[in-house]
RNA sequence: GGUGCCAUAGCUCAGAUGGUAGAGCAAAGGACUGAAAAUCCUUGUGUCCCCGGUUCGAUUCCUGGUGGCACCA
């Protein structure tokens, strides 16, 4: 049997991911592991554009629609489920299809990420509670103490990231530095690392044509549904905000659908600027014309 | 056909009693290691509609033109 290989399929959202990862898989007879932080949770699959009933009968997906919107998730989890999974997928074929355009998702499962410990519902509202009566400026004074080395690199406009090296000092009792190795891991198998490559012009145009297709599906149902649950990590997501700015009689309902499409933009950039990033990570673009050929010559040309 | 108003960034508009202009939206670029479809940072030169006049100097004032809007015929 060949060495098992991850056949990982990225690029921009709505780049045409799926199809290829269908294709691909069902030519060579494998499954396909879903990287994706949206598309992970239940009640959700319009405005995420989840893989279709026909497409999940099609081949086997994993990591689709598994998590009620209330749970909670991570790049790292990713990774371990990620592995887990294909571990047992390699049992019956050398190949595992992972699809989806969850940047760190993809980077934590094909380089690694750094063992850091979970942090705890007490200190995660302890820290909540001196942003609140300190400010941010507070919170980087305290950084500044406990981890000068994090407190010089961080984006210190970024009350997030601020938040977490906090966290992550308090409930480690080291500084986070000290965690933040970024070593990357060594994988004992073949790693075949893809990304559509869509011009921008063509992409935008799917882009709005698929928030159109999403409307006519009953994404407003959809969100209307889950407008309840609207503080969840799972809903701050394009498609659903924009909606419940509307429900909330913030915006008229055409302002809403181009906002979608405005974001979703935006969000396929974001992508690009990740995928672009200078020396990092090996890429190997196919042409969004014909990607299906040379993804299989690709796994014919490299040899093991 | 007559009268009036308007013509400035991709769009909607602001502005200087004459010294070549700025907001919102749109758009573009970037960062990123446990919330990542998240979070955060940066970016505004455009024949100021066209021809001519006045002026040291006009996008700004004036004549004429072109286009748009409104009202009157």
């Amino acid at each position: 049997m060949a060495e098992s290989t991850l056949i990982v399929i990225t690029g921009a959202t709505a780049s045409g991911k799926s199809a290829l990862a269908i294709d691909v898989a069902g030519r060579l007879g494998c499954e396909i592991i879903s990287a994706d932080s949206r598309q992970l949770f239940r009640d959700i699959p319009i405005g995420t554009a989840a893989p279709t009933a026909e497409q999940l009968a099609a081949v086997p997906h994993h990591l689709v629609g598994t998590l009620p919107l209330d749970g909670y998730y991570s790049a790292a989890q990713f990774e371990a489920d990620a592995l887990a999974i294909a571990e047992r997928l390699w049992e019956r074929s050398p190949y595992v299809v992972v699809c989806g355009g969850s940047m760190m998702y993809i980077d934590a499962l094909t380089d690694g990420i750094d063992e850091l410990p979970t942090i705890t519902e007490a200190t995660r509202s302890r820290v909540l509670q001196m942003l609140e009566q300190q400010g941010l400026s507070g919170l980087l004074a305290y950084l500044e103490i406990l981890d000068p080395e994090y407190y010089a690199a961080v984006d210190r406009a970024n009350t997030r990231r601020v938040v977490h090296a906090v966290e992550i000092c308090l409930e480690a009792g080291v500084p986070y530095s000290q965690l933040r190795v970024r070593r990357r891991a060594e994988r004992p198998f073949r790693i075949i690392k893809t990304a559509i490559d869509m011009p921008r012009e063509q992409l935008f145009a799917r882009i709005n044509r698929r928030v159109e297709e999403m409307m006519d599906q009953g994404l407003l149902d959809e969100a209307r549904r889950v407008y309840p649950l609207r503080h969840l990590n799972s809903l701050n997501t394009v498609g659903y905000k924009e909606l419940f700015a509307y429900f909330d009689g913030a915006m008229d309902l055409p302002t809403a659908t181009a906002r979608i499409a405005k974001n979703t933009r935006v969000y396929a950039k974001k992508q690009l600027t990740w995928l672009a990033r200078a020396g990092v990570r090996p890429t190997e673009w196919l042409p969004a014309a014909a990607p299906l050929p040379a993804l299989l010559a690709l796994l014919r040309r490299e040899p093991q």
